[in-house]
DNA sequence: TTGAAAGCGCTAACAC
DNA sequence: GTGTTAGCGCTTTCAA
């Protein structure tokens, strides 16, 4: 009994026939020794880690509003990718100067990069030289390479109503580390500056609101929703459930739900690309549709 | 130059005298070939991986309330972590069933095991034979091996008034998976069981709020605290904020807060676990204090 | 059907 | 001060 053919019995390798016999024997052997593969060695020769990466952009004092509005994702994500045999390393980055050895020094099979600012994006592009399957999520960034994951911002405005009576509601939206993507939101309504506020913190929302508080208003990210019911009339508002946790919402609130399509529309895109990453869609940009509202 | 030359410079080795010389012609090629270590072989000879583990138990279709109370323990820990030069693999296990391979494959460094069931406990334990570091969170479990950082709820309640008042206000906790936690803050509290709610869902919760709605609230986990709020005078409300998330709440609801120093003291003594495993505190069991209340 | 052996990238003991 | 080498645990080619 050699080394080889206990790994061709533990691993079921396909072209090798062994008796049912010598099969038992080892397998009996692996569960009397308690027997677990040691995947730093597997790796090693195998060229993959099985490890896959979250890494996401932080910067220092966030509000709750931006410590909690990946949360949903990250748990739906680590779902899928753990129920297919990978693992999931978590890790922050520095919004202003992101370290990302991680990918190559763990051999990341794939990689997902949340909330990039377009100035620190050659810097990710110079760790992909090797060509692992990277996605970018709640970032716009003009480059032909990599995948990105968007909501569908214009469609969630049109279903809102934002588009359609324009400048009768004002809008709140996230503060995003991705100014490309601050803009595109922006102009996909197209609405006058005044009635147009980027979260920086309660007491300037608290201000806008005041200032609007006759107006219907629709706000990205229910944890800044929850703050916003908390100044204007819950009937009023409408949110796009970014955080995927409409439940934290006062019942009046109306919402645009995703049910976590976005978790799932990466995650359908990173399984395509480790599989084929030469054969990926050919547009680079997936926008994730709401999947209903009330 | 030799692969060993190679190695000491890099890792400035302490007892090798290398001339400056050679030390920055390594450094040079290092940087022009753009070279990083690879982690799985240093850790294969090292015997040490580098990477930590979080694994939380999570049931299918949890309250938003659920998923989203660990989220800021999760993303201090890993800051902590990260800070000291390790990777965090993020896993969830299934509550009744936790697959814990995940610790043996990866040789994890240390692990957090979050709200853990006593049934399932022997099955964690019999994956430390070798002697990881093991903290368990938001568990009871009489066992003497392993360490357990649980926030001191005793203290909390002492602090919300609820025990020197005896029955003058109602208490909701949180639905842990460890029932022996769920007990010891029943008991901690001495508290009259019709004015004791375990929460389960939102309609549960609203009929046990109409019932005590004259009274003051004592809630744990913000989250919870807001639902609550939709339903009784804020001003009545005191929330142990368990979930460091205390923003979440209107303004008038009285604080117990902890200012993450759960995930502070678990970093703390995971490191001092790692650092000497054989010399960790005496007692196993960390109750973290509320840092203040408001 | 099985086994011997090379080698993944790295570290550390030891010889020079 | 530097180089040689064994070996971490595993897979896989090739020969028997």
């Amino acid at each position: 009994m050699s080394v080889a053919t206990v790994s061709y019995v533990l691993n079921n390798v396909a072209n090798q026939t062994i008796p049912d016999e010598t099969k038992c024997r080892v397998l009996d052997a692996a569960k009397q020794l308690n027997y677990v593969p040691n995947l730093a060695a597997r790796s090693l020769v195998k060229q993959k880690s099985g490890l896959i990466g979250i890494l996401i952009n932080r910067s220092e004092n966030e509000g709750f509003w931006k410590q909690h509005r990946y949360a949903s994702f990250i748990n739906r994500l680590e779902r899928l990718l753990t129920d297919r045999g990978y693992h999931v390393v978590l890790f922050s980055l520095d919004a202003a100067n992101p370290k990302l050895d991680i990918i190559s020094e763990r051999k990341l099979d794939g990689v997902f990069v949340v909330d990039v600012k377009r100035e620190n994006f050659h810097l990710i592009s110079s760790h992909f030289s090797v060509g692992v399957p990277l996605i970018l999520i709640d970032s716009i960034i003009e480059d032909s390479l990599f995948y990105k994951v968007n909501y569908d911002y214009e469609e969630a405005f049109a279903l809102s109503g934002a588009s359609s009576q324009l400048n009768q509601s004002y809008v709140v939206i996230d503060s995003f580390n991705n100014a490309e993507l601050i803009q595109s939101i922006r102009s996909s309504i197209g609405i006058d500056p005044s009635l147009f506020h980027m979260m920086e913190d309660e007491e300037r929302l608290e201000r806008f609101l005041e200032q609007n508080a006759e107006k219907t208003g629709i706000v990205l990210n229910e944890f800044i929703g929850s703050i916003a019911a908390k100044y204007v009339n819950a009937a009023k508002l409408t949110v796009i459930c970014t955080a995927d946790c409409p439940d934290i919402l006062p019942a009046a609130v109306t919402r645009i739900q995703y049910d976590n399509r976005k978790s799932e529309e990466a995650f359908q895109l990173m399984m395509k690309l480790i599989d084929d990453p030469m054969n990926g869609p050919e547009h680079k940009y997936i926008d994730v549709k709401a999947s209903h509202s009330e």
